[in-house]
DNA sequence: GATCCGTGGCA
DNA sequence: TTGCCAAGGAT
């Protein structure tokens, strides 16, 4: 039975950020610049693309799907594999995965929950993303605990405690905001505001205290330790693993895709056919013995192709050959080299780029 | 609580 | 070049 946690310190005022809000908030293409009620499958959609992904990334890629799926109708109707290849390059697969499910969960409901705690029974949507889209599009009064409400609470309470050990405490305090009657009577911009200080003022590095509207009010800016906090455990380093992959096309310029198993790193993704990836680095013989179909004179494309996930490192070699015609063994297909890139996760662009620079 | 899960930009 | 970081969620 957690009990509840007291707030040590008093929170700045609501009203003087919103005052701050009103002048300096952010053009977004995914914010609604004309007051009116925002469209909760648009800041649905915008909250899961944010997950863990920078805003600038965001924005063309968010055009982009919605037109597509105009709606969340168009979206609960679409094959998956036509979610996942739009969100090909946006990286963290599960949420294409969990994003289509959801559509279709909400559609069956006949529409979106109101509250924070019923949408945080939706795939893909957990404390953050439930609290942020009942504020901005319900006007619930709860604040969204991100990575920039911890860290702008974090200075504010000059907390030491790293993350993510701090994480609890941070959203509890944020959670006091709404006892603040301006905040309280705004909680989509309330929480807007938070999200605009964080990303412009209350930056990671260098924290642009006089430009704050809170100012004065802040103990880490008193301290003189704005920039140390929050605090961070420490990560693992990421280790290095090898993979070899194939590049085989035919005559028609088409290359021989696979379909990656639904669950895990890059569940449900197109692939070039290759080997597990492993510590090892591949040699030519034991390589080859993965090779996707017998027969062709596979030739080694010079050079490596190397790119990093969030936790281990990547670096790839590649063979390359060419069949007049193929039939697809079982779970592979032929896509025109054209367009097999747009619906490649990066990884699998880098041996691309790296097939074309050696052509 | 700890681990897994992508990618691009920037100091 | 390397490490850090971004409107986190699932297991």
């Amino acid at each position: 039975m957690p009990l509840p946690i007291p707030l040590p310190v008093p929170l700045p005022s609501g009203a003087e950020l919103l005052a701050w809000y009103d002048r300096h908030r952010r053009t977004l293409p995914f914010r609604r610049s004309d007051g009116g009620r925002p469209d909760p499958y648009r800041v649905w959609l915008s909250e899961v693309m944010l997950q863990q992904t920078t805003v600038a990334a965001v924005g063309p890629r968010f055009e982009r799907f919605l037109a597509r799926f105009p709606d969340i109708a168009a979206l609960a109707a679409a094959p998956e594999a036509a979610v996942m290849e739009e969100w090909a390059g946006l990286g963290y697969y599960a949420r294409a995965r969990n994003l289509h499910a959801c559509a279709k969960a909400v559609t069956a409901m006949g529409g979106f929950p109101r509250t924070a705690g019923a949408l945080r029974d939706l795939p893909g949507i957990g404390a953050y993303t439930a609290a942020a889209v009942a504020a901005i599009a319900f006007d619930e009064p709860v604040v969204p605990a991100d990575g920039n409400v911890e860290r702008v609470v974090a200075r504010l309470l000059a907390e030491e405690t790293p993350l993510p050990a701090a994480k609890p405490r941070l959203a509890a305090a944020a959670g006091g905001f709404m006892a603040d009657a301006a905040a309280r009577a705004r909680p989509g911009d309330f929480a807007q505001a938070l999200f605009d200080l964080g990303a412009t003022i209350c930056t990671p590095r260098t924290p642009a205290c006089a430009l704050c509207p809170w100012r004065g009010e802040c103990l880490a800016q008193r301290r003189g330790i704005q920039a140390e906090l929050p605090r961070k455990s420490p990560k693992r380093a990421r280790p290095l693993r090898h993979g070899a992959h194939f590049l085989l096309t035919d005559a028609e310029g088409r290359v021989l895709l696979r379909r990656r198993p639904p669950r895990g790193l890059l569940g449900g993704m197109l692939e070039l056919p290759g080997t597990e990836w492993r510590a090892a680095p591949w040699g030519e013989a034991e390589a080859l013995a993965h090779a996707p179909v017998p027969g062709p004179a596979w030739r080694r494309v010079p050079g490596v192709a190397r790119h990093g996930f969030t936790h281990f490192e990547l670096e790839m070699v590649l063979y390359a050959a060419a069949l007049p015609r193929l039939e697809p063994p079982e779970g592979m297909e032929m896509r025109p080299l054209a367009e097999a890139g747009a619906a490649l996760p990066t990884v699998m662009r880098r041996l691309l780029e790296l097939a074309a620079v050696r052509a």
